[in-house]
Parts: C-alpha cells; sequence; structure tokens
DNA sequence: ACCTGAACACCGTTCAAGT
DNA sequence: ACCTGAACACCGTTCAAGT
C-alpha cells in the first residue's frame, strides 16, 4: 500500500548542510543526517543513491548560499574580500564547495561574478586565464588560512591585500 | 618477556605513503598499512598515537619528497612549474601536503624555495606577502586544476603560464 | 511507495592475554 | 616489550518484511 513520503530531498539537503556546519564534513554521516529528518538511516536511500551524492546536493546548496553572498559586492577587490569573509563564517562550506565533491555546473555559477569582474580588468583575450589567476589565488589563500598554513607570523589581512592590489594593478597594465 | 620490534616507524610511514600513492586517503587505513608491514592492526597503537598521527607521518614524508624534487628549480617560474609537475604526478600526495595534517614546520620547510624565490622578486619590505601570493596562487590553481574545477574549456598549461608571466611582472615592479 | 529491523562488511580503537 | 584475538562502538549499504 503506497504511503506519502516521511522526509525530502529538500529536508536531508538542508540536515546534512546543519550538520556540515556544526559537526565538519567527517561528522556528516547517513544517520546523523537521518536523525535529523526524523527517519532511519537505510530510509535515506530512497531520496539519494548513496552518501557522496548527498555530499554533493550539500556542496551544491552551499555553492548557491555562497553566490547569494556574492551578490552584493563588485569589482575584484570587493568579490575577494567577500569570498573571505564568507568562508571565515563558513570554512566547512568552502572547503566543500572548493573541493570538487558537487556539480561543476553550479560550482562555475558562483565563480561567475569573479570571472566578471577579472574581465572588466584585462583585455577580452586573456580574460579567462585573468580570471584563473584571481580565482586560484582566492581560494588557495583562503585554503591556506583556514588550514593554519600561514605560520611565520606577519599580518594575513595585509598580505590579502597585497595581492588583491598586486593583481588589480597587474591585470590593469596588460 | 622483551620482544623485538617486528616493525618500525619508518616501515609504517613508507607503507602508508605507498597506500596514500595506490588507494588514495580514503583507501589509507589502520587495516591496511598494518598489512603491508606484516602485523596485526592494533599492534600499529605501539608505535603510533593514532590514525591521524600516522596521516600526519605521511604527510611530512610526502612534503619531504616534493622539497626534494624542487631542489633543481629556480627562480618563480621553475619552481611553480616543478611544483605542477609533482603535483600531477602525486595528486594525492599534493592534496596530503597542503592539507594542513603534517607538521607546520616540514610544510614550511618544503615551501622555504618558493619564498626564497619571491624575496628576489620583491623589496624585503613585503617579501612575506610576496611569497604568500605567490604560493597561494600556485597551491590554488594545482588544486583547482585536480578537482576538476576548469570546467570552461580554453587551455589550462596556458593560463598557468599567464599566471607566471603576471605575477613576475607584478613583483618585479613594485 | 516508503519506512524499518536485521544483517553484512568494514572502520578505528582498547585491552587482557600471550610470548 | 611487543604482538595478537576478541571485543566495542561506530560506519555505509542491502534487503526482506511491514504498513
Amino acid at each position: 500500500m503506497p504511503t506519502p513520503p516521511r522526509t525530502s530531498l529538500d529536508a536531508i539537503t538542508a540536515a546534512g548542510g546543519a550538520i556540515l556546519e556544526t559537526r565538519g564534513l567527517a561528522g556528516l554521516t547517513m544517520q546523523a543526517v537521518a536523525q535529523r529528518v526524523g527517519v532511519k538511516a537505510p530510509s535515506l536511500y530512497k531520496h539519494v543513491a548513496d552518501r557522496d551524492a548527498l555530499v554533493g546536493l550539500v556542496a551544491d546548496a552551499a555553492a548557491q548560499d555562497l553566490a547569494t553572498h556574492l551578490e552584493g559586492s563588485e569589482g575584484l577587490a570587493g568579490l575577494a574580500r567577500a569570498l573571505r569573509t564568507w568562508a571565515t563564517a563558513h570554512p566547512a562550506r568552502f572547503r566543500l564547495v572548493f573541493s570538487g565533491q558537487g556539480s561543476p555546473e553550479v560550482a562555475a555559477a558562483a565563480g561567475a561574478p569573479l570571472l566578471k569582474a577579472a574581465r572588466e580588468l584585462v583585455g577580452p583575450t586573456h580574460k579567462l586565464s585573468a580570471a584563473r589567476l584571481v580565482t586560484a589565488w582566492a581560494t588557495g589563500f583562503i585554503s591556506m588560512e583556514l588550514a593554519g598554513a600561514f605560520q611565520l607570523g606577519g599580518d594575513v589581512n595585509e598580505a590579502f591585500e597585497y595581492g588583491i592590489a598586486q593583481l588589480t594593478a597587474a591585470l590593469r597594465a596588460s
């Protein structure tokens, strides 16, 4: 006899996002998600192929969250600072978005504003390479910062602003 | 009655490195390492605190492997290319080295040549920020490349060389 | 049509018992 | 002093049985 679903893909994705935030990627288990949506773990497989697929959904939701967060900002400097602010507030989400576990399309959509900013600074010939320069730097910098890789002291904020200034100048001059 | 050790920290670390290479970080289990050194998993805890510590040792070994690989290269361009070559040949090692799971000292030692190259291009005032600009870009670029994040087509090699050229010019001009 | 309990094959880790 | 088997608490995943 058919019975109505007691949960949904949206509820599962939202629960996954909340658990990612509080317990990290390792804490994002099928059992934890199931408990949060009020169901037993095996039931999740009626909505999701496996854990990897669930993680992918959470990654896409995080990428969309990032995209809306970037909406208010403009220009290379503004976008880079907004990205860093968001990453600092949601480190697990940031790592997941840039780990390649989500769908490439959604990740590309989140990166579109930065691509546009690069295009406005540089000629059309190198716009893609310029966008890759900027995104690689920004995500690399923030990843290292979150990983605690800046061990040699100095002012990390200053280094970030230095990067913005150097890249802006370099792209303008090219 | 005292018995001689049937394995060693070096053997365990080497086994971990080999498994990381072939089966990835998820395949780097206590059982897999134990089997490879000819012992049962619980015995590993006589040599290593827990799995995290073992992963840290493997990360440090990978960082030292990277350091020796970089020895032949000089200058920002040469070092960046050597880093990318090594990362492409050993993606799991690269990710582990820059994930912050190893000891900060060893990771810093591996990054020292790049820091030196930056220092030679830029004045002493901004040498640390310049080094962080270059390492953030290089590791970010390679991470994105390994994650398959460059979805928009175009020539990835060209984008890498473009980054080298822009950063070199920017640091020289400052 | 969805949910559940039970089961399976795996983890990391602890610990008493062997040598 | 090191190694082992057995055990514990967890994983992800499958599947027959319930409703």
